[in-house]
RNA sequence: UCUCGAGUAGCUCAGCCGGUUAGAGCAUCUGACUGUUAAUCAGAGGGUCGCUGGUUCGAGCCCAGCCUCGAGAGCCA
């Protein structure tokens, strides 16, 4: 009731009339553009994109990456409201739908009516009618939205979302909301950002000098997590399947096209899943949510396809990629993942041009080192040329709960890890069967010196009941980036953080 | 964090060997035109050359430190 109150309020303070709001409907532009109905009388509410020749208003409601046009009789119309139809002003357009004249469009609106719902200062406004540069709109991250590339890429992170959920919920995983906050600071997955109330200015402080942490709101040191990971394998050693999807969080200073301190993830976990199954669910998900992505966002992508092509036109020949991005999605569609052992893939690294000629930054000249982007570069883009799932790395280089191989005959120790790697992205996933067998997790934790009587409530599973299981975590930024075709990670989450950088 | 590159008008950029009053295109404003497609044409306004210090008769340009941005690397998803 206040909230009526409040509303009405608003709206009879301003400029347009209340009555209007409540009487006229709007009809989406999406759905205009591809009417055939010509002679309706419709509205249209939505953003001036540019105002040419003084009558052709471009509108996108956001619906749409495409824009209407509004044909306005500028002879009948006063100057002065004509010179408020600038771009980055909310307008309502009412007028006769009509085949168009121009060349540009099949559809536009004859408009008997304008109004101007929201001004916009064409002195002040940042976002002009030609192409900005990314960064420049990075800049302006709360007003990116309004151009045609952001538009495309948050509808395709949109369809991307749904189509995750979608998969699993098909498969009847049962979708887990594992906690933001955590008191565990034994997940090893990165360095972590610390929650608390503590008064900085006044710390509490132990005998010895030490925070108390006891005071804090928790009672205890808390942070944000970084990894659902283990809270996941709780529940699905009880319900079969879950996934979680949400935010993740990392205090890593990395600075790259690819890292983010905040991002979203997802993380299946399967119990009765060993590494082959976990592999197949991994692959079939990256497939299913692709095919979502194609299907549902043709416009859009053929957009940022475009997009990219034009891009390219700045690059030598030789840099530019032999598959657009519509055919680079389809091809990753028709194409099996490579599946390849480390100790595969040594030997072809070994083998290669680039180490035999001594091209790669960091040779590779013994088993058990671990790879690096080079590395992976080159398995992904030049010798398969598809994506890449490598299996079974020296332990040594992975975590502590990851299923242990028996030792090979060269006298290797490996886990039962796989990473999905991405042409331009890298690893887009990382999983593993993970170790069922207590005394095992119990010896590898004493080696990687990770404190197990904190994990206590996770060392429950392997302890009662326990069983083979797998998982793995999905960077859902780094699929964006792969499907959009877009190059910085930065451009594919609203608000990107990043060391230095929390804005909006 | 490391390496490399950049920071000049609202945006994108030029600025020669250190030399007088720092330029262009687009945007903005004014006027003209009126079926345009990032409309066009004419004119006008717009600058703490990232910051601090130094070298020099003189610094946008050279040097040092810092800040920010970008690319690559590390860490990872």
């Amino acid at each position: 009731m206040n909230m009526y109150v409040v509303f009405i309020r608003k709206a009879r303070q301003s400029s347009f009339l209340f009555l209007d709001l409540l009487t006229m409907k709007r009809t989406k532009i999406k759905d205009l553009l591809i009417s055939a109905e010509f002679g309706q009388r419709v509205t249209v509410k939505g953003w001036v994109r540019t105002f040419r020749n003084n009558q052709f208003i471009a509108i996108n409601d956001g619906s749409s990456i495409n824009n209407i046009q509004a044909v306005v009789d500028f002879e009948a119309t006063d100057p002065a409201l004509l010179k408020r139809i600038t771009t980055g002003a909310a307008v309502s357009v009412t007028g006769i739908l009509t085949e168009s004249l121009g060349k540009g469009q099949q559809v536009e609106l004859k408009a008997d009516t304008v109004e101007i719902l929201g001004d916009c200062d064409a002195e002040k406004y940042p976002l002009q009618p030609k192409k900005h540069s990314l960064e420049f709109l990075r800049e302006i991250a709360h007003l990116r939205f309004r151009t045609n590339t952001f538009n495309a890429v948050f509808k395709v992170r949109n369809a991307l979302s749904f189509a995750i959920h979608q998969f699993f919920q098909e498969r009847g995983f049962v979708y887990m909301h594992s906690p933001i906050i955590t008191g565990s600071d034994a997940e090893g997955a990165g360095e972590m950002f610390r929650v608390t109330t503590i008064d900085f200015d006044n710390v509490p402080r132990n005998e010895d000098g030490s925070v108390n942490f006891k005071e804090d709101f928790f009672g205890k040191s808390t942070n944000l997590t970084v990894s659902g990971q283990l809270e996941g394998e709780l529940a699905a050693l009880a319900f079969g399947e879950i996934y979680t999807f949400g935010p993740t969080f990392r205090a890593e200073n990395s600075n790259t096209t690819r890292h983010l301190a905040e991002f979203w993830m997802i993380e299946p976990e399967m119990a009765f899943y060993e590494l082959d199954d976990n592999m197949d669910l991994a692959e079939d998900l990256l497939k299913y949510v692709i095919k979502y992505a194609l299907e549902h966002c043709k416009e859009e992508l053929e957009f940022l396809k475009n997009r990219l092509l034009e891009e390219e036109k700045q690059k030598p020949q030789a840099e530019r990629s032999d598959l657009d991005l519509i055919s680079k999605l389809n091809f990753c569609l028709d194409n099996s993942f490579e599946r390849v052992t480390y100790t595969e893939a040594i030997d072809i690294l070994k083998s290669s041009k680039p180490n035999q000629k001594k091209q790669f930054k960091y040779l590779i000249d013994n088993w058990g080192a671990d790879l690096q982007s080079e590395h992976e570069r080159f398995l992904v883009e030049k010798h398969f040329k598809k994506p890449v799932i490598l299996t079974d790395y020296p332990a040594d280089i992975k975590a502590f709960y990851m299923k242990q191989n028996d030792v090979d005959a060269q006298g290797h120790s490996t886990v039962r890890a796989m990473d999905i790697l991405f042409p331009g992205i890298g690893e887009i996933v990382g999983g593993s069967q993970r170790e069922e067998n207590l005394e095992k997790l119990e010896r590898r934790m004493a080696e990687m010196h990770i404190p197990a009587e904190e994990m206590s409530w996770f060392l429950d599973t392997r302890r009662f009941g326990t069983v083979p299981h797998s998982g793995f975590g999905l960077g859902f930024e780094r699929l964006v980036l792969f499907v959009t075709g877009m190059t910085n990670i930065r451009d594919v989450i609203p608000f990107p953080r990043t060391p230095k950088n929390a804005e909006f």
